[in-house]
DNA sequence: GTGATGGCTGTAAACGTTTACGAGAACGTT
DNA sequence: AACGTTCTCGTAAACGTTTACAGCCATCAC
């Protein structure tokens, strides 16, 4: 039910007696004369004119949109980076457009031809598996993208990541300097980019601490998810019998310590538990969780402004930022502490 | 660093030797003969050629876009909506457009009058606050909108709603069938839609069953997050002791049983908890939470439709759905059914 | 052989802006 | 009084598509 119809330049131009240029210079501040500016102004509010967007881009080449693609829409994580990337591109006056792509890889292709559309100006690309095809086609793009996670071999763009290999390193010595010994590890999938960073961290700061590598001692869930960490949880705890557990998110943390006080076991007191990316739900965990604060958001922020730089300057060299992690000690690792809670 | 120029339409169709309307003609599937549509594939491929999305959508006034407002992006619900109404408008050949506003009604304005640009072709805006000047504009809009939640007074648009009334009765139900005398209440904020609804199915709720009406037993959290619930339920619990309590959002649940137990009490046992959207914190909470579910991504998937259908019939009637809502049992209001999780 | 029919294809206009360019007008300088 | 500057404003082109229209040619029926 349009109450009024679409007004145009044309429109508030003949009204005003004046040309359209003179209407567009108005509209975007440019010197008129006093007398111009009145009659436009005036005209533009009766017929209530606000100038297309459309038209502006296809004229400006640009449309201040900006695309986001994160793997995995339902992680906590993302969602928080999510966030923080909105208010950061829409402050500098771009619109968020939500890409979700699968975990296919093949939906990231596609994303990324169809970005040659030029439906955005830049991208903020989360892929959580890299293929050698992506990496061509991310040689190959004509825009702007900030890689947030680790690159494709051979590919040269601005890029965001956490150090997660240090960050498991944090939880294990933690856990170690609490005096556990037995340190198991629940993953996600390995061949995600997360999956395996974090396998690799963990396998390193068991050498480190000089404690065995034991192959019972360390499981990948399917997925990130709290239901596939049940799962990895019980073959965890049917092979082994560790003093603490690493994993690879809090919400396979959570699942863990269900799964753990279901055998009749305490965290801490039996088994200490530590996760990782510290979202709310390390903080309303019962007990509340220790966990590896991958600063989601700081990645985030950094991510956009690298965009945002990019974009007004596209002969910026590449940046890469690598963002220290940091550990939240929390109840669940450390026996005696409860009464710290809240 | 382009590795190619842009390519469009007349480098093409010099390219191809034919002229640019053929090239239109053959990449949109239009009737041409075999020999031009050969030689426009082949150099289209040279050339990598895709159409602009820009230029496209000016000349056909439609953007393929769909804009997404929601008050509160932390919100777990809200983050389950907008993955479900993503999926669904995507595999109509939608974008998704996140225009995240905060919970100040100023932004859904400028929301409104940015959308007059036509960056987009429709709206779905899940307002946390109506106010009178929220709803002028909603009636002066020219673009359709789909409104989830309660549509300000006068206004005639699509909507999709929660029945929280009747999904708060279905609570306190529960809970009186359990034998439950003292039924306590933990509601958001009275002034957002959400809040005012969810007290007021309380208040109908205890009448009906023919308790008596408390104003100890209820109190509102500033916000509906999970720290404004610590402090909601501590006041809670200094001023009344009630052995169950109603919390409109599981965030709050989860923040209500944490005080509880820091007081020494047990859950069920001593307290029984309802929470509401059941969202997987419910699910992951020790003990897992009963929880009201307002089917948010089912509410989610009629807005995305609803909007869908106006879009391609602006003629249809207005179409305003109401969800039911159901209760989903678990370990927090049933004495003696710990045994059943997991 | 003529006219009508129909299928392809090219020309050009249109979508709503921004902006280079040039024409006047107003003003100051000599 | 003639000229140069400066400022304002209108004309028109351009962004990259889609599409109405008309032209052309081949085919076919008579």
């Amino acid at each position: 039910m349009p109450l009024t119809k679409k007004s145009t330049l044309v429109l508030v131009a003949e009204r005003a007696g004046v040309s359209i240029a003179s209407v567009s210079r108005v509209m975007n501040g440019l010197p008129a004369s006093q007398q111009v500016i009145d009659r436009v102004r005036a005209a533009a509010d009766e017929l209530g004119y606000v100038p297309d967007a459309t038209a502006r881009s296809l004229k400006a080449g640009k449309t201040e949109q900006i695309a986001l693609a994160v793997a995995d829409v339902g992680n906590p994580v993302y969602v928080g980076m999510m966030h923080e990337i909105s208010r950061v591109v829409t402050k500098a006056g771009y619109r968020l457009v939500l890409s979700s792509t699968g975990s296919d890889p093949l939906d990231q292709i596609d994303l990324l031809t169809s970005l040659n559309r030029g439906f955005a100006d830049g991208l903020i690309l989360s892929p959580l598996r890299v293929t050698e095809e992506l990496g061509q086609q991310l040689r190959a793009s004509r825009l702007p993208i900030v890689i947030i996670g680790s690159l494709p071999p051979g590919v040269e763009l601005d890029n965001v990541r956490a150090d997660s290999v240090r960050g498991i390193a944090l939880a294990v010595d933690h856990l170690a300097a609490q005096g556990r010994r037995r340190i198991a590890f629940i993953n996600g999938p390995v061949d995600t980019v997360p999956g395996a960073a974090r396998l690799n961290g963990y396998l390193r700061a068991l050498t480190e601490q000089g404690h065995p590598q034991n192959a019972d001692a360390q499981v990948g869930a399917s997925d990130f998810t709290y239901r596939a960490g049940l799962k990895a949880a019980a073959t965890l705890l049917d092979q082994t019998t560790p003093d603490a557990i690493v994993c690879a998110n809090d919400l396979l943390a959570v699942a863990a310590m269900k799964v753990i006080s279901k055998r009749g076991l305490r965290v801490p007191d039996d088994i200490a538990i530590v996760g990782m990316d510290d979202t709310d739900i390390a903080d309303l965990a019962q007990p509340s969780i220790t966990s590896v604060d991958l600063r989601s958001t700081k990645r985030a922020r950094a991510a956009a402004k690298l965009l945002l730089r990019r974009l007004e300057n596209p002969q910026a060299p590449v940046e890469q930022i690598v963002i220290e992690p940091k550990l939240t000690v929390r109840a669940s690792s450390v026996t005696g502490a409860r009464e710290a809670e809240l």
